[in-house]
DNA sequence: CTGAAAGCGCTTACAG
DNA sequence: CTGAAAGCGCTTACAG
């Protein structure tokens, strides 16, 4: 069994035609005859023959290859993100190349490196929290090289498109309803603030309440670095005993959501009786807890297909030499209202 | 700005010297002058200079990437293995290219052919439940492609590793615990038989039925194809109306436990009063619902790691010419109780 | 309808 | 310590 793979030249020979002939024939060209395209593509078959896409990429200067960096894989929204992307790469011919940054600024700078050293066509990207330097992301517009940003974004880079939700408006969406359900004093559990997305979802917070008359209490804002459960059932553990006592939570995920859910349930408090609360993202869980979840959608799986249709546009485009048209879309987010705020 | 990227032949005409000593000097080679290293690397510095993967990779046969294909993303289990895979990747200076097969055989191969086109180093896999035909991945071995099986696998592919769970221990375990909280009715909702690892989860239920002296009641048995919590709550539904009446479910992941949990509930049912419940895989969300589920640990990210390192050791072998032993690891599992099989 | 030749951007054996 | 040259496996403008 041969190690080495089989390469154009090795068709060429073996048919004794050239190799120009013969990559020709197995794209189809029209000038190439019809029984030499026969006797191409049967040896080809035959042999199992796999083109080199290194060596066309090389000479094409075009890979079809996305590059994706996401901070987290491991999480809910981040994969049903990539599951779009990968649909919508799969249907138009790219493969893609996935890094997880982390949270690291340090690893984000080194996983785009690496892309750009891979020479992708593209790049999608949702930035760290911590990430407040993007010279390694312009690298990619100076070349040529489209990228989006999906989700966590930043106004710095203008030369690209970007697709996010209504962060601010989920989250006015959210308290609205709570304080609709009856609620007059609801906390917030938030991710980083340092990110644009916890941030936005904590002003929708805060101008549901207004627009309520409603005081800001900032000892009811829970910012926490860790979106775990136990960092959640911890922050519910210290809320239950707030006094005057809460009567509502929006917090800024479904998991910390739940966490918070199962820390208050545990300190005896009746969920949705005397605390409500509504989780952000609506995933698959949010209904399978006890009791079920209320939370605002949010669209990973649409915003993955989204953000990866308007790369592959602008790829084309720039291969084209076309003017891009960088697009900010903002997508809905929608109320689930379920069990956890029932009135 | 410049459209076009920096490339060796750019920096050595700047410099007044040849691509060759460049190349050298930014390798660190040991008989470059410490001068001229230091003048390169200024110079790759202030232009930003990006190494084309590509071209180093077609000259050397070496891309640096690992392939990946799995057949879902959006399901935790996965997500946790990538994530491991990609940390052991990332430490050892891999790229990832990522596939999903999404269960589906012609994807799969399509997937294979274009990691093989794309002349990645190694490829990770977990084969989908309707692959009968593994010719798509011996090419790999025929090409001198390290490849290494996790999770679902066959043994029709001898010259490779694997790194499985003991997926019939981890069931056995399972019914046991149920039958010792006093269990003896007890129904098992299971994936596609097609795939061996649902099939040795049925195989580990019907053995610790056996090894109690409890007979095997086919009618018992929920094979799915889908495992979602809504084919799990239907089963569940159906269930609740068996006669007579059980009082066990282990479930083959902890999603359809959730799921005919909450289907078992909505008939009234009690848990764990009147049926305990067991999941497979315990992730994150086991231990957040109503009643906490019990499970069975399946260590997905040390899997994804274990896995990567055999690999990338494989593909050293592979450079180096040394033979190649292949392993088959098989992880242990580890029972979690809670209150969902509490006595 | 087909081929010879150049070139994509690197690396490395060979020579000096 | 450095350079000239070949070559990795393709594609494509040019020529016939």
């Amino acid at each position: 069994m041969s190690k080495k793979q089989i390469r154009l030249a090795d068709l060429a020979e073996k048919l004794g035609i050239s190799t120009a002939t013969v990559s020709r024939a197995l794209k189809d060209y029209p000038d190439i005859s019809a029984e030499t395209k026969r006797r191409v593509n049967e040896l080809a078959k035959e042999l199992n023959y796999r083109p080199n896409t290194l060596a066309a990429g090389l000479r094409k200067s075009e890979t079809r290859i996305i590059g994706v960096i996401i901070p987290e894989i491991a999480n809910h929204f981040f994969a049903k993100v990539i599951k779009g992307i990968m649909e919508v790469a799969y249907r138009e011919g790219y493969n893609v190349m996935l890094c997880q940054s982390d949270e690291d600024y340090e690893k984000e700078v080194v996983d785009a490196r690496a892309l750009l050293s891979s020479r992708v066509d593209g790049l999608i990207v949702s930035i760290g929290n911590h990430t407040h330097d993007f010279s390694h992301f312009s690298e990619f517009l100076h070349a040529g090289i489209p990228l989006v940003f999906f989700d966590k974004t930043t106004p710095e880079i203008e030369d690209c498109s970007q697709v996010i939700i209504d962060d601010y408006a989920g989250a006015f969406q959210a308290v609205d309803h709570l304080i609709g359900q009856g609620c007059r004093r609801i906390a917030h559990i938030g991710g980083s603030f340092e990110a644009f997305t916890f941030q936005n979802r904590l002003n929708g917070y805060k101008d549901a309440l207004k627009k309520n008359g409603i005081a800001f209490d900032p000892q009811l804002v829970f910012p926490s670095e860790k979106l775990t459960i136990q960092v959640a059932r911890e922050h519910a553990e210290h809320m239950a005993r707030i006094q005057p006592p809460i009567d509502g939570l929006f917090a800024a995920t479904d998991l910390m959501a739940i966490g918070a859910m199962n820390g208050l349930k545990s300190q005896g408090l009746k969920i949705p009786q005397d605390v409500k609360i509504i989780g952000f993202s609506n995933w698959e869980m949010a209904e399978a807890v006890d009791p079920p979840l209320s939370s605002v959608n949010q669209p990973g799986y649409e915003m993955g297909k989204i953000t990866t249709e308007i790369l592959i546009r602008e790829i084309k485009a720039e291969k084209e030499e076309r003017e891009i048209v960088y697009e900010k879309i903002v997508l809905q987010t929608e109320l689930i209202s379920r069990e956890s705020t029932r009135k």
